[in-house]
DNA sequence: AATCACTATGTACGAACGTACGCATGATGT
DNA sequence: ACATCATGCGTACGTTCGTACATAGTGATT
């Protein structure tokens, strides 16, 4: 995503290091995926990326503006992907096989952190800021569904790929990629 | 949900208090609704619950101990509403209706705080203990409804009242009662 | 009434945290 | 070449946390 970091015996006597303020954002991202909003700490995120911890407090504000700037990443990141997969799609049956494959394939990827998105859902219902950045997600996937949807079964919809994706990354027992296509299918032909 | 607690001032004088156990628990609930898992301490809780800090470590082992405690308490809760609804059903529009109702007056009526289910399963993505007590919700919810569908139905329509709830709740433009019922109609009629 | 097991309480300690801040250093413009 | 200043760095401070533990009060049993 930024530039490759300077390896940690570099850092140890080099300085320079332009984009440390990206590559500090994809380690917070890092950091919350693997410990959670709660262990994300200035100094878990400074190990994470190779950087002194004092390198946190003249980059960043404080710990909300990491986070704010990271989910905002991460949620522009997915939201992308949707839009395109959606603009690309000329008919209403290939908007249907790319609703399809976003669940199976972009959602549920194993490299994707689904984690993130529940952290952000969380962090959101007590931070205004992200509170904005996740309305302003869901108002992009409506849109985007809305190419080639209603409204109402856009935001139905949007609803159900909530739903199935959390679920198949809780279960123990996933849903198949077929489940979840005999589920939008039903729902959408 | 307990009895009631004795009154702070009672609370300085006195000191039997049986049934704290369980008040500890449920002011653990509310401190997770109100200031999430993260921050949720052993102080916040007895200052909850009006008693001394040292009482937490004798009732419960440590933080992992009251947090599973109390959301096994909440999964059962909204888990016995889901089985009581579904049980009362005789046949299926029945059942469709007892979903509607699930969805719009117990999972998403103001009092019933539906933070708490996001928190958990944040929480139980790193707590396996937590894992345990959501898996076992999950599965009483789909044995409900396989009272009435049919398990592929079942799961499907697991998955979607889960997108509508969260939707509903993270959102500005809340989804109204019709557009729920609109919802789940279209997928179970 | 005496005893005892259980419950309740106050306090203390070490660890980890966010943040501030003074100093060092290298890039940049002249 | 040199001055300037944004950036990088180490460290320290005050706060809050989980947890331990010694002591004290209480209800039950005899």
């Amino acid at each position: 995503m930024s530039e490759p970091a300077p390896t940690a015996t570099a850092r140890r006597t080099r300085r320079h290091d332009p984009h440390r303020r990206d590559r500090l954002i994809d380690a917070a991202l890092q950091v919350i995926a693997h410990r959670g909003v709660a262990g994300t700490t200035h100094r878990e995120i400074a190990r994470a990326a190779d950087v002194p911890l004092g390198s946190m407090t003249y980059h960043f504000a404080g710990l909300d503006e990491i986070l704010t700037e990271a989910f905002t990443r991460h949620a522009d990141g997915i939201a992308r992907v949707f839009d395109e997969r959606l603009t690309a799609a000329r008919t209403r049956d290939e908007a249907v096989e790319a609703v399809i494959t976003l669940v199976t394939d972009d959602l549920l990827s194993p490299g994707h952190d689904l984690v993130l998105t529940v952290e952000l859902y969380v962090a959101a219902a007590r931070n205004p800021r992200l509170k904005a950045v996740t309305q302003a997600w869901m108002q992009r996937s409506r849109d985007a569904l809305e190419r080639h949807f209603d409204p109402t079964t856009a935001r139905e919809v949007d609803a159900l790929i909530e739903g199935l994706t959390l679920h198949s990354a809780l279960s123990t027992d996933p849903m198949t990629p077929a489940q979840i296509r005999h589920a939008i299918e039903r729902y959408l032909r």
